[in-house]
DNA sequence: CACTTGACCTGTCCGC
DNA sequence: TGCGGACAGGTCAAGT
C-alpha cells in the first residue's frame, strides 16, 4: 500500500476535507473489510461529528465526538476518497449537482463514478461521501473505541514513526541492531523495528545511502547505519511533499494522484542508469519481495 | 531467531 | 482472443 508518506497524504487532505461534518449513514459493500465488535458502535457512530483524522505508522484514524474511531489499514490497494455534494456525471460529462445545476467539467479525478466495484464500505456525511475502495480486499476499516485502539496487537508492536521529528539516530540504532542477523532491507521492512516503510521507500533509502540490500545488519558501519537513517528521513519528506507514489492504485483523499515516482531513484526503474552513477539498475528479489538496486554504488 | 513459503484477493501484463 | 504464469504498495501464520 500505501506506504507512510500516501498515508500522511491521505491524512492532510482529510483534514481539510470532513472535521466537522457529521456521518449520517454507513454502507458495507464487503463484510470481511468491515471490523466492527460490537455491532451498538454502528448505530452510536450516527449524527457524530469528525473532531480529528491521525496518522500512526500506514494507519489511518478517523476520531469522532462521543469517543469512536474508525481506524484504516489500506494494505496493498486500499484508498480513501472523498467527494462533496450529492452530485452526479450527466452523459454529456457534465458535473451536475443534485438540484441539476450544471458545475462545469470535472476535474480528472472526478471521472470516476464512485461507489464501483472495488468500493468495500463508505460513508454518507450528507453534504459528502468517504470511500473506502480496495481492490484485493486485503485491507481494512475498524469500528472502535479511540480509547482501545492502542490495544490493538499490530498498533502495540510498532517502532516508532520513521519520520518522527524527536527520533534520534542512536535509537533507530538500539532498535535496528536488535536484528542483528537481518538483511537490512528486511529490518528495515519491519515495522516493529522503525515504522513507515515499505517496498517503495526501502529501496530508495538502500540507494540513497549507497547500501547494499543483502547486507546484514551487524556488518554495517555506523557511517553506513547514519546514511541510511537520515536517507530514510530525508526520502519520506519528499515524497510527502510530492503528496507519495502512486505506482498503479495510490489515490490521495481527493482522488489525485502521487508524483514522488516522477523522481524516484530506482524503484520501478529496472534497466535505467542509475541517477548517482549511470550504472544499469537491476531487479532482484529479497525476502520474496521485487528489490531494485545499482550493483555498482550499492555494490 | 531468521528465513521461506503460502495465504489472503483482484487485476494487469506478457508470452505463446 | 484465450490461457497460463508472473507480478503488484502489506501483514500474518506455519514450517524449517
Amino acid at each position: 500500500m500505501p506506504e507512510l508518506p500516501e498515508v500522511e497524504t491521505i491524512k492532510r487532505g482529510l483534514l481539510r476535507l470532513i472535521v466537522g461534518k457529521k456521518i449520517k449513514k454507513i454502507e458495507v459493500e464487503n463484510a470481511g473489510s468491515f471490523l466492527c465488535l460490537d455491532a451498538k458502535f454502528s448505530r452510536e457512530i450516527i449524527g457524530h461529528e469528525v473532531v480529528g483524522v491521525r496518522r500512526r505508522a500506514k494507519v489511518l484514524i478517523i476520531d469522532f465526538v462521543g469517543g469512536l474511531s474508525l481506524v484504516f489499514h489500506l494494505k496493498m490497494t486500499g484508498q480513501i476518497i472523498f467527494r462533496s455534494g450529492g452530485g452526479s456525471l450527466r452523459n454529456d460529462g457534465i458535473l451536475v449537482d443534485e438540484k441539476g445545476f450544471a458545475g462545469g467539467h470535472p476535474t480528472k479525478s472526478m471521472e470516476r463514478e464512485l461507489p464501483d466495484k472495488s468500493t468495500r464500505v463508505w460513508f454518507d456525511f450528507g453534504d459528502g461521501k468517504l470511500f473506502f475502495n480496495d481492490e484485493r480486499k486485503f485491507g481494512w476499516v475498524r469500528l472502535m473505541k479511540t480509547a482501545a485502539i492502542g490495544e490493538i496487537a499490530f498498533m502495540k508492536k510498532l517502532g516508532p514513526d520513521f519520520n518522527a521529528e524527536d527520533l534520534r539516530f542512536e535509537i533507530f540504532v538500539e532498535r535496528i541492531l536488535r536484528h542483528g542477523k537481518s538483511k537490512i532491507k528486511n529490518a528495515l521492512l519491519d515495522q516493529t523495528t522503525v515504522a513507515g516503510l515499505g517496498n517503495i521507500y526501502v529501496d530508495e533509502t538502500l540507494n540513497m545511502a549507497r547500501v547494499n540490500p543483502l547486507r546484514l545488519v551487524s556488518d554495517l558501519s555506523s557511517s553506513e547505519l547514519l546514511a541510511i537513517f537520515s536517507s530514510a528521513r530525508k526520502i519520506l519528506a519528499r515524497s510527502i511533499e510530492l503528496n507519495g507514489s502512486s505506482w498503479r492504485n495510490y489515490r490521495d483523499a481527493s482522488g489525485e494522484r502521487g508524483s514522488y515516482l516522477d523522481e524516484a531513484l530506482v524503484y520501478a526503474r529496472a534497466g535505467q542508469a542509475c541517477r548517482f552513477c549511470g550504472a544499469i539498475i537491476e531487479k532482484i528479489k529479497v525476502n520474496g519481495r521485487g528489490t531494485s538496486f545499482c550493483p555498482k554504488c550499492q555494490a
